[in-house]
DNA sequence: TACAATTAAATCGTACACGATTAATTAAAT
DNA sequence: ATTTAATTAATCGTGTACGATTTAATTGTA
């Protein structure tokens, strides 16, 4: 096995793992989040609109790196269900404001534990978490400037 | 803010770090292998079928972590774009061997060598790479252990 | 004022991703 | 040998994701 073979080995690509990361990540959320009757993505979005009520379809797509395409749909189904409401801004009818419903915040801390929880018991330490998460923060970084150039 | 509210934070959470890796790599690779008619999970199975061809259905969906609800149209349309060629086996006829086409084999420079070039112009530190691969592996054992514990 | 450019959402088409079910084949057990 | 269990793919339904286009509302400017 040469050199540039073994660059090719998909046990080497860094996309690779992050790829698995992430879905793994996923599987984990997802069952965690099943009994609520919640998606990860919908849980991210839930986690934004905690932060901050109200936001519109456009700031929260900012926020969670997501276009209307994805978005707008998503929105869709979570209203079906009672987490958020969708309002017209008065001021500007353009405007999309999300808004919790009470199910949302009842069901906040709850939710929240259960996910505490969960990744308690995967017994990352304080220490990978937090190193893991400069040189993830140090990726994008890198990632995005490249964006901008292309 | 109390530190509650600071662990949901969304810039805290470890699970929206990778899945924004995971998101800008994609977009990322999207662009790059686009000209060759592939999409990024596409070019994970010719990855994994440059190491070692012929694996079956099941085989390929192991190394990439994919159900057959997935792998199954997704070779479908690659065996349309001729880069891969689906066999049943003779001795199990369970048993779909996939196979690179010509094309596959012709491209793989080209595709790896646009690839190559795209990432190098991140300026990711082989030190870096190598520490955040490092970290993903001991990671993934972490929340592997916990599927199986679940 | 009028009208062009910009902005915000919604819509559309394609492609993953996954759990659950089904169908066909092989292996195993009585 | 027949039945049962296990294995492998395919199929189905739901839910992201994303680029491109469309629609509606607002802003900028001649």
């Amino acid at each position: 096995m040469n050199s540039v073979n073994d660059f090719l080995s998909l046990d080497k690509q860094l996309c690779f793992a992050i790829y698995e990361a992430s879905s793994q990540f996923t599987k984990l959320y997802t069952n965690v989040l099943h009994p609520f009757g919640i998606t990860y993505p919908q849980y991210l979005v839930l986690l934004a609109l905690w932060e901050k009520d109200g936001l519109s379809a456009k700031e929260l797509g900012n926020r969670l790196n997501l276009g209307t395409g994805t978005l707008t749909p998503m929105i869709k189904r979570m209203e079906v269900n009672n987490w958020v409401k969708k309002e017209r801004s008065t001021t500007d009818e353009r405007r999309v404001s999300i808004f919790l419903q009470p199910k949302a915040l009842r069901e906040k801390d709850a939710i929240n534990q259960s996910i505490a929880k969960a990744i308690d018991t995967c017994n990352i330490e304080l220490k990978e978490y937090e190193a893991l998460m400069k040189q993830l923060k140090m990726l994008r970084e890198k990632l995005e400037l490249r964006h901008e150039k292309a």
